[in-house]
DNA sequence: CAGGTAAGTGAGAATCTTTCTCACTTCGCG
DNA sequence: CGCGAAGTGAGAAAGATTCTCACTTACCTG
């Protein structure tokens, strides 16, 4: 089989990588964009984003959206689901995931890797 | 309390609800935009997306989205789920929701209105 | 049924997010 | 070192969604 195409580790992307395990939460790519350009020189948007693609590949990090709202990016070391605020839009994650591994009787032939959960309501303070 | 801002049965909105009910699947905004121009005569872009959230609002629709792919809209007249091919962006509903109504033991306060949960892999073409 | 009024509409501009292009740089491997 | 592929930066481009504002229309009242 091909080489899987190698990736290099490069000083942009230990900066980005940096400030998504420093982050409490899942962050946008702007926010990252940010918060990396504070830690010294700026970089690239473009870069920022194409990161992000390589460490998704790399099972690094996982993204999760919500209506309109931007992407948003955090590491992906276990699994987990989310609990959104349609309000104010505050991200909680939930410590257990209550979604089974795949769909019954889905769509056959269908190869799942993995899912992506999210309960949407209202939290404490907006409801 | 105030009134519930009260909403309008408009020609427009007819028209949309109706391309929304004939598809048999989620469509994006502009999928709709493209199909209401179809039967007549052709409505504002912004109009679709004022109906679609007012039409979010009143429980008739339900959104999905995955990845930066645009949002897409259906009925939401019985909740389900979906499928997403990763490689191909197909899209497919799930006949049983196989999440709980609520996170156990999840984020205190919080008051779940709903979820969205996407699995995603690859379909029988594709893997 | 006529009139008043607030919701809705259309066209286009504006915002945002994400992707793409291309010349230039740097990492990783001999 | 020296090469070649992967990565980068700046900006353009592509899309998606929202906003503005003058104009229209559905709907309630009398
Ligand atoms: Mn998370
Ligand atoms: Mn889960
Ligand atoms: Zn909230
Ligand atoms: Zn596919």
């Amino acid at each position: 089989m091909a080489d899987p195409k190698r990736t290099r580790n490069t000083q942009q992307r230990q900066r980005i990588l940096r400030v998504i395990q420093a982050a409490g939460c899942h962050l946008t790519a702007r926010e990252i964009h940010r918060r990396v350009g504070q830690n010294g020189r700026a970089i690239g948007l473009a870069t920022v984003y194409r990161a992000l693609e390589a460490f998704a590949r790399a099972g690094l990090v996982e993204s999760a959206s919500l209506g309109g709202r931007a992407i948003r990016y955090g590491l992906a070391a276990e699994h987990h689901d989310h609990v959104v605020c349609l309000e104010c839009g505050k991200w909680q994650p939930l410590g257990r995931c209550p979604a089974p591994r795949a769909p019954r009787g889905a769509a056959p032939g269908f190869r799942v890797t993995g899912h992506r959960l999210e309960f949407f309501g209202y939290c404490e303070e907006c409801r």
